[in-house]
DNA sequence: TATTAAATGGAGCAATCCTCCACTTATATA
DNA sequence: TATATAAGTGGAGGATTGCTCCATTTAATA
């Protein structure tokens, strides 16, 4: 779990580098997941007992951090897709994806407005995780399971729309899966 | 247009008052229209050409600020929304509403996010707004246009993401309309 | 062991939020 | 018209956070 999850990266760190880039991650999920994406980041570089100038010229915004921090989950989450291939067809498996990220992006407090910017993040888990949701939507789309007017911001849309909700409601997997097939399916009756 | 427009409200302001939150109102909508709507308060003042103090005593958070910005248009819209009872079927008028409302909630750069926020904020503008969306739903779930199972939070929250969506990819009301019309259809095909 | 490029930490400036309160002013009343 | 007073005002100032810069330290290499 150490290597390949930088970004598509230059010349490896130093090992007292690294060694602190690891305690930077681990410092900012406790801060985020205490107080929320927008928490700040003096506090992570106290946590992390390492001076603001070190997480700064690590990582230089906001957003390259939360990328690195949700990159392990994000490959995760890329390569259980692909292992649905199998049992489930090319529409239950888009919607298991938009429910798995969905969740995935409300897991701190204020991640979903982010989503967009993090997914662009060089991240390898990033890249994973777009490259799968275009997939799976081309792939339902070729087995005519979803129109095929539908980009993938247009999902991304929705994804961000609904861990949006969740985050202000507060609300659980339920009310995810609910927006989801309201979604898929329309709202409008026929 | 002077009145009304305050929040449900108590004793009349003093004239000087009034004419300083006129002003203030005048200020932020130029800022925010400018910087977006997190934009600083300190230069909303400075642009009204009155203390820090005096705005956050009129406006004790910026979302009262934003409420109170949003309340005319609100209220038109709402109004607006009513008129087309008479030449909308039901589904066409509440279609017709969620557009109008997604392109209003991106009117400055950032209000997208708050939108649910400053709809509490208790503003007649607010309250007509939302009193129009779930009147619009309920009728349109009775004419059998929409599923009985969709919540006005369901509507709000997706009125949110779109907006989210044309606030960030800077593009116009083809895409409001095109995501509109994809949540009320689904996009799944039968 | 000496060299040096990489990495570090935190002082410090700038921006913003928001409170507090000494002063000013509109208005109701005599 | 004069005056009492409640309402309103402005901005200094403390607190928080973001981010840069650079004198110092340290890991890696020869």
């Amino acid at each position: 779990m150490t290597e390949a999850i930088q970004t598509i990266d230059e010349t490896p760190l130093r090992a007292d580098a690294a060694r602190n880039r690891e305690r930077i991650l681990a410092a900012a999920d406790e801060v985020f997941s205490e107080r929320g994406a927008d928490a700040s980041l003096e506090d992570v570089a106290k946590r992390a007992k390492v001076g603001i100038g070190t997480l700064y010229r690590r990582f230089p915004t906001r957003e390259a951090l939360l990328g690195a921090l949700c990159d392990e989950r994000l490959l995760a989450l890329a390569a259980n897709s692909r292992t649905r291939d199998d049992v489930m067809d090319p529409g239950a498996s888009l919607r298991a994806f938009m429910i798995e990220l969905a969740i995935h992006a409300s897991h701190y407090q204020g991640l979903a407005v982010q989503l967009g910017t993090v997914l662009k993040s060089h991240t390898t888990g990033c890249h994973a995780g777009t490259a799968e949701g275009q997939r799976l939507l081309q792939r339902a789309q070729k087995a005519k399971a979803v129109a095929k007017n539908v980009s993938f911001d247009d999902l991304l849309c929705v994804i961000t729309a609904i861990s949006l909700a969740v985050e202000q409601g507060g609300v659980v997997k339920s009310r995810v899966t609910h927006l989801v097939d309201l979604f898929l399916g329309g709202i409008r009756l026929r």
